[in-house]
RNA sequence: GGCUCCGUAGCUUAGCAGGUAGAGCGCACGGCUGUUAACCGUGAGGCCGGCAGUUCAAGUCUGCCCGGAGCCG
């Protein structure tokens, strides 16, 4: 793996990942691919919009299909036919999701959630050895280390990998903070040394600073795994409402160094613009499938996209029913081209399969060319520019 | 013509030892930040076919009428 800062640009900066005989510009976004594909989207799709990289995920694709399985097929990209990098998180993530957030029924932001979780929607739960994990299919119980996830990322064989790492809720206290990132340090180091033993494919190896929303642990998780020899870094964890680019201004001072900067699960439109500025280098987020799905379509500051309407409309409100324009006039991809709003309306409420994919295959385009005119607006010292023209 | 069922939200329907109605779907709107998500949530829709009667009280009992289904002639 190589890293490269080409340019740097009012806190933003252009780089050059290379990875194997890939290379990734970044700031790039990194689609998500759970079980190894993006939800709605074919390898063709995944070409056609230029995604530069993906990241699929460990407690997932060892349940199904089995890491052993992937391995015999020579690695996820030749598993999924989708001949570009991948990264895996490695399941950590998991343990929050379908642990404490489960039972919280919250998520890293602490949004309010209406229904009513109970404890039985946990099927995670964490103590020092590692995460004891349930099958979301059959309820068999598997055991996830840091050493178990290296085996299983290396197996999986994606080029950058996560080393396994603890999520605390944004509800959690200093104390309870303090022991999820003092956990996710010494899984880091453990990760790290069995990586060291066992790396047979060249894979890049990434610590995940942890320390959620207080400012004290933020800095020493971000110090302590900075100096460990990760090749690159993640920033999980929670962030609690509002005070994530807080928290990204804390980490700054010990991220200058010339490795790739991951910000976990964002983000946005507003979101990944403005961390963009605070140095991150990639970003991985369900969102453009996840909301797509739904029914949110992505629309450019041109069409009326703006903080307060998130970018989106959505599509399957009844006023489109009858809207012969297209999805959005000022997006070139061939989703815009040859649909309408009003046709797009019907499939989601005919719960038509296209419907799904011309959502996700259109809003993964609408961030693909965001980061594309963010690259080019960094390249230009026009930044800036770009933050006031999307972020008014 | 006779007999037997049936008629509750837009649709399919639950309720019936009588105490003024629920559900699923649909519809409207909202939510989702390292995907247990083609998901989840909220809301608007009903004078329970009509008219009488019994009763303190009737979607629920009785009679007649209207509409529908089936069987027998």
């Amino acid at each position: 793996m190589g890293f490269r800062i080409l340019k740097k640009n009012k806190g933003a900066r252009l780089g050059e990942l290379k990875l194997g005989g890939y290379t990734i510009q970044t700031p790039a976004f990194v689609p998500v691919a759970t079980k190894a594909a993006i939800k709605g989207l074919t390898a063709f799709d995944i070409e056609e919009l230029a995604i530069q990289i993906l990241i699929a995920n460990t407690y997932h694709l060892n349940l199904r299909p089995g890491a052993d399985v992937i391995e015999e097929f020579g690695g996820i990209q030749k598993f999924s036919g989708i001949d570009k990098p991948f990264m895996t998180d490695s399941g950590g993530f998991q343990a929050f999701s379908l642990g404490k957030g489960a039972i919280l029924g919250r998520s890293k932001f602490e949004y309010e959630v209406e229904n009513k979780p109970t404890k039985e929607a946990s099927i995670a739960k964490i103590n020092d050895e590692g995460v004891k994990f349930r099958s979301i299919y059959d309820k068999s119980e598997h055991i996830l280390t840091p050493e178990k996830s290296m085996e299983i990322q290396h197996k999986i064989g994606a080029n950058i990998i996560f080393a396994l790492d603890e999520c605390t809720p944004p509800s959690a206290d200093y104390e309870e903070t303090k022991q999820g990132m003092e956990r996710t340090h010494r899984w880091a180091k453990e990760c790290l040394s069995f990586h060291k033993k066992q790396n047979k494919n060249n894979q890049a190896l990434f610590g995940i600073i942890q320390g959620g929303l207080f400012k004290e642990l933020r800095e020493e998780s971000a110090k302590v795994i900075t100096n460990m020899a990760f090749d690159g870094f993640g920033i999980g964890g929670s962030f609690g409402r509002n005070q994530m680019y807080e928290t990204l201004g804390w980490l700054q001072p010990f991220l200058s160094k010339e490795k790739p900067v991951h910000l976990l699960g964002i983000g946005t439109i507003e979101d990944l613009i403005n961390s963009i500025g605070y140095g991150m280098d990639t970003f991985d987020c369900v969102s453009p499938t996840m909301i797509g799905r739904a029914g949110y379509i992505h629309i450019r500051p041109e069409s009326g996209g703006n903080k307060g309407n998130k970018y989106r409309i959505r599509i399957t409100n009844a006023k489109f029913r009858n809207d012969p324009s297209p999805i959005d006039k000022n997006c070139d991809c061939k989703m815009c081209k040859r649909y309408s709003k009003g046709y797009l309306n019907h499939l989601f409420k005919a719960r038509e399969f296209s419907a799904y994919v011309i959502a996700s295959y259109h809003n993964l385009y609408y961030m693909i060319n965001l980061m594309r005119e963010i690259r080019k607006a960094i390249e230009n010292n026009r930044f800036k520019e770009l933050k006031e023209k999307w972020l008014g």
